[in-house]
RNA sequence: CGGGAAGUAGCGCAGCUUGGUUAGCGCGCCUGGUUUGGGACCAGGAGGCCGCGGGUUCGAAUCCCGCCUUCCCGACCA
């Protein structure tokens, strides 16, 4: 029966194949105005997971969910000066409502480091006010020149912490933890994507931070995809915004900030982490489909071991679908592997006359025969195996794609398959500037045992270079 | 925003070079039946401002101009 492939290629066409898993998984669509998204079911559902998984790791580091309004008076953008070169060519500027000319125009939020900076100033009087520590899931808007789904929409979908701090080392020591502990963790122990933690050049740094970190993970053709970022503001937002507290000592003192983010882009890099010719491959712990239990034919018996079979495992907390014989059985376990479900079960009469059904793995196309009663039981280690194969499959790939050179000339070479890693004193300057002219940029400055350095002007760093999304 | 390609049914395409009556094909969709252990089959059926606007012409999917959108390669970037 072997049937053509559903999908282009990767080895064809990565970009195309891309796009055919984001419309075939039905995840999302274009929306009417260029560079705008719509998120299909399926895509939001991968995307719910994601903020269920961050946002608990957000709230334990101690930050608050808040929301601050969509539209922020122009006049905020131009008191940081390095925010606002940095952000007008991509602002989305309202100057008409309520049928008249607006008095001052007003910006759709790329960002909020400016309203939650005016609000920060109001909320923060006493030391004891800090740290503030706050987050919000929202849209901001970006025009994009080049738009992708998921990669790269004029709007996205995000979460956006803000926090205040007493001091230097208190902000830094928090944006470190947000780092590890939300980012890192999500991205290793939930999304199977082992990323290179660093901090970014000046060069690509966030307008106004005094220093920029970023996960990089590297997608199936070798590109790297920035999936993560914590910025360091120093205080040059709370001296433009005007965060002051009263120290111990009855001094008014300016605080240090921070900010952070991750966006639907992970849902672009999770599909292009771990997909396959046959679609998605979705890490068990991310999944909102762990597990489809499929009757082979549309039968009182089957239906029935389906139900109990679904039934045990909605018990275990496995999250299950029953797909009920409607339609081929082909076409069916092709359409989940399309969305890169797991695990499925097969429920069919032959196996089940013994008292049996088969259990597939999505990422490797292992078959396993369960008896029926015991099924429900063997499948959370059979999903946390599957987490574990992904990500070391993850590891190796990273590892395979990451090449140890050492001059420029090299790097660029190296970048047409991957990462390459050498001292950033060969590449600072010129050498990034010869990079960059050949689409490659430095992803991230790491010290040489791969941790995080406390800036740039540390020794002996080593830098990450690649093309990117 | 620069360079390249493309917009014809939900998706993928043919038709355009050389303008000419009811615009085709495959998949999908609907109805009925047979099916269902790796994208099923038969029969019948629905579905088109040929991207949008203007122009040339007796006549435009087809020729010309403008715009919009999508894709690829850059610059900007989560």
């Amino acid at each position: 029966m072997a049937a053509q492939s559903v999908l282009t290629p990767q080895s064809e066409d990565f970009p195309r194949w891309y796009q055919d898993v984001v419309a075939k998984a039905e995840m999302a669509d274009n929306g009417p105005v260029r560079g705008t998204m719509v998120i299909r079911p399926y895509g939001y559902a991968l995307w719910e997971r994601m903020q269920a998984e961050m946002d608990a790791r957000i709230k334990a580091t101690g930050a608050k969910n808040a929301y601050f309004p969509l539209f922020i008076p122009q006049s905020y953008f131009s008191r940081e000066a390095e925010h606002v070169e940095g952000f007008s060519p991509e602002l989305a500027v309202v100057t008409f409502a309520g049928g008249e000319e607006l008095a001052e125009p007003v910006v759709v939020r790329p960002t909020s480091e400016t309203v939650v900076g005016e609000f920060m100033a109001k909320w923060v009087q006493s030391y004891r006010d800090l740290p503030l520590l706050l987050n919000q899931w929202a849209n901001v808007v970006r025009w994009e020149l080049r738009p992708r789904l998921f990669l790269r929409s004029s709007e996205f979908l995000w979460q956006e912490g803000h926090t205040a701090h007493e001091s230097y080392q208190d902000a830094s020591a928090y944006a470190r933890r947000i780092h590890y502990e939300v980012y890192h963790d999500f991205l290793v122990n939930v999304l199977a994507c082992p990323s290179y933690l660093g901090i970014k050049p000046a060069s690509e740094r966030f307008p106004g931070a005094i220093n920029s970190m970023t996960g990089e993970a590297v997608m199936r053709d070798g590109k790297a995809l920035q999936m993560c970022t914590t910025h360091e503001l120093g205080q040059n937002f709370a001296r433009a915004f005007d965060i002051y507290f009263q120290s111990e000592a009855g001094v008014a003192e300016l605080c240090y900030t921070t900010s952070w983010g991750a966006s639907t882009r992970l849902v672009g890099g999770l599909i292009m982490a771990h997909g396959d010719d046959h679609g998605l491959l979705v890490p068990p712990r991310l999944a909102p489909v762990q597990v489809a239990v499929i009757a082979v034919r549309d039968d009182a018996d089957v239906n029935e071991a389906c139900q109990r079979v679904a039934a045990s495992l909605g018990e275990a907390h496995v999250r299950v679908e029953v797909d009920r014989a409607r339609g081929s059985f082909g076409r069916r376990v092709t359409d989940w592997e399309i969305k890169g479900v797991p695990l499925r079960i097969e429920v069919g009469p032959r196996d089940l006359a013994q008292g049996l059904v088969t259990v597939v793995r999505r990422d490797n196309g292992e078959k396993t025969t369960h008896s029926l009663d015991g099924v429900a039981g063997e499948i959370p280690a059979l999903l946390e195996r599957a987490q574990s194969d992904l990500l070391a499959r993850a590891v190796a790939h990273r590892d395979a794609h990451t090449y140890d050179v050492t001059t420029v000339e090299e790097a660029l070479e190296a970048a047409n398959d991957g990462f390459a890693r050498l001292a950033w004193d060969v590449v600072s300057g010129e050498g990034e500037k010869t990079l960059n002219a050949q689409a490659v940029s430095v992803r991230c400055l790491q010290r040489q045992d791969g941790s995080l350095p406390v800036n740039e002007d540390e020794q002996g760093l080593v830098c990450l270079v690649a093309k990117s999304y």
